[in-house]
DNA sequence: CTGAAAGCGCTTACAG
DNA sequence: CTGAAAGCGCTTACAG
């Protein structure tokens, strides 16, 4: 079905060319007549030519790839978040004709990185979290290979995108504080990354906004295992809250189920609000205030924002996305 | 940090021999002094030269990539099996030194697919999934693209490797029999996919063997909605059926649901079986019976088959692989 | 066992 | 505006 694969050399000879200028209208680099232009471009349209990309990236020394770094040992609740990533990115680079190779880690072993690296296969890499103490990110560093992370890190030299947690929280937060909602309790996760720490100021800026004082045996954090959670609600039920804001999403999906279990009714005995929204979350059950960002918009940031750098564009070191507040009243029990 | 990229002129030219020579010292191909082999692998390694993926892909016209085709829109459910199936193809590959890129697709739009093939990215594809009617095998059929697919075709050209799921379910379903368990009920997912014929084939064999006349008032099948399956499970009910047999772990999942619902306890008062054992039933609840296929084992085996095809090795056109039943007696309530 | 040379399919100064 | 030529970094007949 498929003739022999049409090179820049047949066009050139089949349209008494140089390749030179058959690549010239191609690519369209340098001084070239409209006319021959069109010809070309006629011609390939017609044979289908598609240039060859892996010759290209010799020429260039450019792969036209990059790569999405994930973690290989992400729990459930992650998996959609990732998915969504992965299917923005994709997306996003096949407009500039790059294709993602993918490369799964865990915290402490990127040899599958190394590997695409040291071979050189791609041009560059989004990292699709930040961890506190990144050897990825180390790595690329001093690789010096472009790269972007999608999270924030703590290295100010490092290209991320992020969306604004921060205001996020806060926004959320003073949504209850508005509402009267004074009695608020926050189950926090692992502190130690750095996204709890700015949903965690975030939070704070609200209550000093709204001149609230949060009593400290009201935060709950580290709260990083189903038991401890289950421990924490259970306290707070015995503390007259009106609101339960979770850090995120597990945490949440925890929460709502230890008040099942106990048989407490959203949203007339308790409130709960979520500082993360995922689809695990949705489709569970009613969660009366949570925080929406957007993956789609997070993953064509970063692929963008990764083009440009590969490209030597100046980009900015760090971008911060919006965030939506979802309030949801629940009307059915 | 790192100096120029090591070229294999310059090893030619730092040890005194032609680039011939040192092609073949690395590749291993032609014939070559043991000695001056060892002296260029030696220094190889001292240097730590890689070579260009990309120039040696041109000289052979190979990518040393491959690509995993999965749906952009599968379900929650299916998450995990694509993320560990990615892990797998990713992990075995490198071996080879094979990096995998991936494309989504859904049921009707292939063009990541498309374009990935049309820029001569990848060497072969694997396809995660198989559709009835699937225009991806279709397209890379006729563009005679070196692929294989992880589930069944109905095409006995295509290379496929699979899990033996009729043997397995015939097995699941013997245990059941010969625990004298006989009033058992079938809640089966749609009938166009190929799985779920086998599944409903292996069912009947174990019938046929145990000579229980299965009542057509007892099988399910296509209940594709959580309403169907639910109605199902209440009509289950006034049956004074023993067990329930559930065709995948989406199904097992709402069944499980309705159940506790209705207040049901499992296993006094029903038995719950799954032809299908994922990370989300796991963690869920306590099902009596059901099967574990090995994901990681399938994902090698996609793609060592594939790269041997790649390599114009023979392969079986299809590889049927192994399954485990779990017998998990809920001591718990 | 080893090498000179052509080739993979593009791009890009350089010259006109 | 267009072309001849060198080059990207490998591989592989072909010859010795």
């Amino acid at each position: 079905m498929d003739n022999k694969k049409l090179t820049i050399d047949d066009i050139a000879r089949e349209l008494q060319i140089s390749k030179t200028t058959v690549s010239r209208a191609i690519s369209g680099k340098g001084r070239i007549g409209q006319e021959t232009r069109e010809k070309v471009l006629r011609y390939i349209k017609e044979n289908n030519y598609k240039p060859s990309a892996i010759a290209r990236g010799l020429a260039q020394s450019k792969t036209f790839n990059i790569s999405l770094v994930m973690p290989g040992d992400s729990s459930l609740v992650d998996l959609p978040f990732y998915h969504n990533f992965l299917w923005g990115i994709s997306n996003t680079a096949s407009k500039s004709d790059y294709d993602v190779i993918i490369s799964m880690v865990s915290e402490k072993d990127i040899t599958q990185l190394v590997r695409l690296i040291e071979n050189n296969k791609v041009d560059g890499v989004v990292l699709g979290r930040t961890l506190e103490e990144d050897i990825a990110e180390k790595y690329l560093k001093q690789k010096g290979i472009p790269f972007v992370t999608a999270g924030s890190s703590l290295d100010p030299t490092v290209i991320q995108v992020d969306n604004d947690h921060r205001s996020a929280c806060r926004e959320l937060t003073s949504v209850l504080f508005s509402k009267r909602i004074r009695r608020v309790a926050l189950i926090g996760s692992d502190m130690k990354t750095i996204v709890s720490k700015n949903r965690l100021a975030g939070f704070r800026d609200a209550c000093t906004e709204f001149n609230v004082f949060m009593e400290d045996d009201l935060i709950y954090l580290d709260m990083d295992s189903e038991t401890k959670i289950e421990e924490a609600v259970e306290d707070i039920l015995k503390k007259n809250v009106e609101c339960i804001i979770c850090m995120d999403d597990y945490i949440c999906g925890c929460v709502l189920e230890k008040l099942e279990k106990e048989n407490v009714n959203i949203p007339e005995d308790i409130k709960v609000a979520s500082f993360y929204d995922s689809s695990l979350l949705e489709s569970r059950q009613s969660v009366n205030l949570s925080l929406k960002f957007n993956v789609t918009e997070i993953a064509a940031a970063c692929c963008n924002t990764l083009l440009s750098h590969i490209d030597k564009k100046d980009v900015p070191v760090k971008t911060l996305l919006g965030y939506e507040v979802v309030i949801r009243e629940a009307t059915q029990s």
